[in-house]
DNA sequence: TGACAAAGCGACATATATGTCGCATAATAA
DNA sequence: TTATTATGCGACATATATGTCGCTTTGTCA
């Protein structure tokens, strides 16, 4: 495992993913990403033997970055309508972003791969999400910032929606405003003060 | 054109949608399809020549089906909560059944493909979709049934939920309540009574 | 600098899917 | 029944992706 090993890994798995966030992943050769990476077959092949090997480690790294700080702010007591704006306007904000999405290729992914339904980093990421999301609109009602029925419904609501908006973003012009109208739709839901 | 080879098309086009529902667009092969059918190769590519052309026909004979007998049923002004009841009632039970669900298969398809994003069936079923909602809703505004401040986002986090639903429901064990979930909160957001 | 390991190369063997074609068989109409 | 056409067959040629291997080049460290 030298330097030039790793910056070589390094450059397989960036070319990968921008291959694999434009074509699918089925879509993707290891012939593709040698041509594009500038390896040769056996080059590629002394570092990964699979695109589904390399597909994997990038998905990994990808779910490793994500993590609670939401349940710090909670525990730091900020109001919760102020945790819930930051969220929902990240949750916006990559919706909007279907360029670098590797969704689609994700699913495509392991809809048909050997890995369990239990078992793969899609459920894994649904339930931390969703512990979190029920946390802080437990939070939010605690502190009478929210009047929520249902806080698990609500998550579902917008958590499939947001996958949604992803998904139809790699096959139709999706018009800026929609991301805004979710999670505008999502407040609603939560907060008292908006309805009539 | 004989009545045998109408049979025979209808035979490969009922077989070739079981393997997409199952597999995905990219996974099956005119091989699989050969297979399946127990037709040989020169027997399948007598009728026809692409598992793509094969695809297209599927898609196009199930957007023709889907009309608009909710725009009959505002005409003859039966209430929009009834109308809005029903048709929540089918978006839920079409969510929940993922085994014969084609659109990850779709969505594979179309975002690979040299269609383009303004003219692929998606996007039609989309704006049929939206126009018959958003006249709903409207409806339902009009006859003081509903009360929403925006017809459209409505329209929005509901089709966007649902399709996120059918996506996810082939990677992992969706929980049957989350549909109801879900057409629960929408009709929380359109119907007054439900507010606190 | 010399020696050893890691990285890289590209031809090759293998595997699989595509698409074609001449021939066989089954349906149909004169 | 017979001529004609549609349907079906499977071997074959083609195309493309996979995975391997001996060899060369490059980096690293004593």
């Amino acid at each position: 495992m030298s330097q030039k090993g790793d910056k070589t890994r390094q450059n397989i798995r960036d070319t990968a993913y921008r291959l694999f966030a434009e074509k699918g992943f089925k879509e993707v050769t290891m012939k593709d990403i040698c041509e594009a990476t500038g390896l040769s077959r056996g080059g590629l092949y002394r570092h990964y033997e699979s695109t589904g090997q390399i597909f994997l480690e990038i998905v990994n790294a990808f779910s490793d970055r994500q993590q609670s700080e939401v349940l710090t702010k909670i525990e730091r007591r900020i109001p919760a309508a102020v945790i819930l704006e930051e969220l929902l306007a990240k949750y916006a904000e990559e919706m909007s972003d279907d360029e670098n999405s590797i969704s689609l290729a994700i699913y495509e992914f392991y809809s048909n791969s050997a890995i369990s339904k239990e078992d793969n980093s899609v459920k894994k990421q649904y339930e931390i999400a969703k512990e979190v999301w029920v946390e802080l609109i437990n939070y939010g009602i605690s502190t009478k910032e929210f009047s929520c029925v249902n806080p698990e419904a609500v998550f579902h609501v917008l958590v499939f929606a947001y996958q949604g908006v992803r998904m139809y973003s790699k096959l139709m012009e999706i018009d800026q405003k929609i991301p805004k109208q979710i999670v505008g739709e999502i407040k609603r839901l939560l907060l008292k003060e908006n309805d009539n």
